[in-house]
DNA sequence: GCCCGGTCTGTGACCAAGTCACTCCCTGTG
DNA sequence: CACAGGGAGTGACTTGGTCACAGACCGGGC
């Protein structure tokens, strides 16, 4: 009976059932190709969406055309935050980016609003993803304004590298991820090899000693 | 019978009375003096606050002592989002300061909660207040990441100056305002009163110059 | 195969900002 | 009045971002 789409959200896996009916009643699963735009300016989703299956880029681009990636959003977890914002207060130009298909379920506003009234369970799911994604926030700032290059390059790759070790992304996708430029990746990719850490080819790092990222990444 | 501190907050006046009577009879109406440190690292509040007057300034402090300001509660705002962060998610350090005397209300949890559930107004003020920081964070993040300094700097001290342009600041707080170093800002400071736009004493500044501040701050 | 555009990467020179190690100065206190 | 301690100035240096290139690689068309 119950889809097997709600078995992704632990949050809500204790809603009332008759609560739940209406929500599954209400709400209908979509889905959407890589690349696609789900929010930004001039653009904004029309219900509330948890993401099921794929990952959300969340990126803010400067009018210099420089571009940092904020968080994403990824299976199990809720784009509320991205769309109360939308909804909530004042334009902004974040936007939100599918970076692989994406499989979601998205609730109207209506029923989404009854969710929050009704259900203390629903609530807390809601208001642990904002905090959370605060959190988030908090710690891009600290790492944004204080911390070297090199070591957020580091934690980077390691965390966006596959289980080979392996990242298909260029030098200036890389760049955006930190919201720097293409030629501090390049050098500081360049140091990387020389060291025997990683080996570059266009398009693609492969990670080979994982320890000398780890430890570069971990502290000082 | 309504007391006046709910004059402060727009988004509260509508409450059915029914919902304020317990509101009003459950909370009360703290004072705190200028300096006290409402939430951080090893203290957290017990309950929820609406900030009546005064400011409370949120900053983060690094592992090597550097500090940068991520914003102010003033008068008539819910302290919502820092409580939520506090009660909600693990761990994280950043600190909110009483710059002035501080009064705000108090509402304890429980009845918090009971708002949520019962009133859409509440509802709406609290996640207005959500969107609304958040807007403010991801602003915070692209000028920490793309904009120059001396642009930022001349922001902060038209945003702190008091109406008759002066400031008592030391370059220090002023870095700390900013997340960068104390030596940057007396450069930059000193840039600007070589340009006739302030004027610097110990512990103090003077605009003396608005429009100058105020062209380099808002462009290129 | 070969050419040709577009994208990706490498490089050096330069500028902006942060760090370090001082110094001097101002001010309030004993 | 001396002195301590915080506030501010300064020069040398490092790191990171910008600019202007030059190659290198890749796919498509012929």
């Amino acid at each position: 009976m119950t889809p097997s789409w709600i078995e992704k959200f632990p949050g809500l896996t204790k809603l009332n059932p008759q609560l739940a009916k209406p929500l599954l009643e209400a709400s209908k699963v979509v889905r959407l190709p890589a690349g696609t735009r789900i929010f930004g300016p001039g653009q904004a989703p029309e219900a509330y969406l948890l993401l099921i299956e794929g990952s959300v880029r969340v990126q803010q681009v400067s009018e210099t055309g420089r571009e940092i990636v904020l968080y994403r959003v990824v299976g199990g977890e809720s784009c509320a935050l991205t769309t109360a914002c939308l909804m909530g207060y004042e334009e902004y130009q974040a936007e939100g980016i599918a970076e692989t298909d994406v499989e979601a379920v998205a609730i109207p506003r209506s029923t989404f609003d009854e969710l929050i009234a009704t259900s203390a369970e629903f609530r807390r799911f809601v208001f642990t993803a904002f905090s959370q994604r605060i959190t988030n926030l908090f710690r891009l700032i600290e790492e944004v304004a204080f911390a070297r290059i090199d070591v957020r390059l580091a934690q980077r790759l390691l965390e966006i590298a596959d289980k080979n070790g392996h990242l298909a992304l260029t030098h200036q996708q890389l760049a955006a991820e930190l919201g720097t430029a293409r030629e501090v990746v390049s050098r500081q990719l360049n140091e990387f090899q020389r060291r025997g850490w990683v080996v570059t080819s266009r398009g693609a790092i492969d990670i080979v000693k994982r320890d000398g990222l780890a430890h570069l990444a971990s502290a000082p």
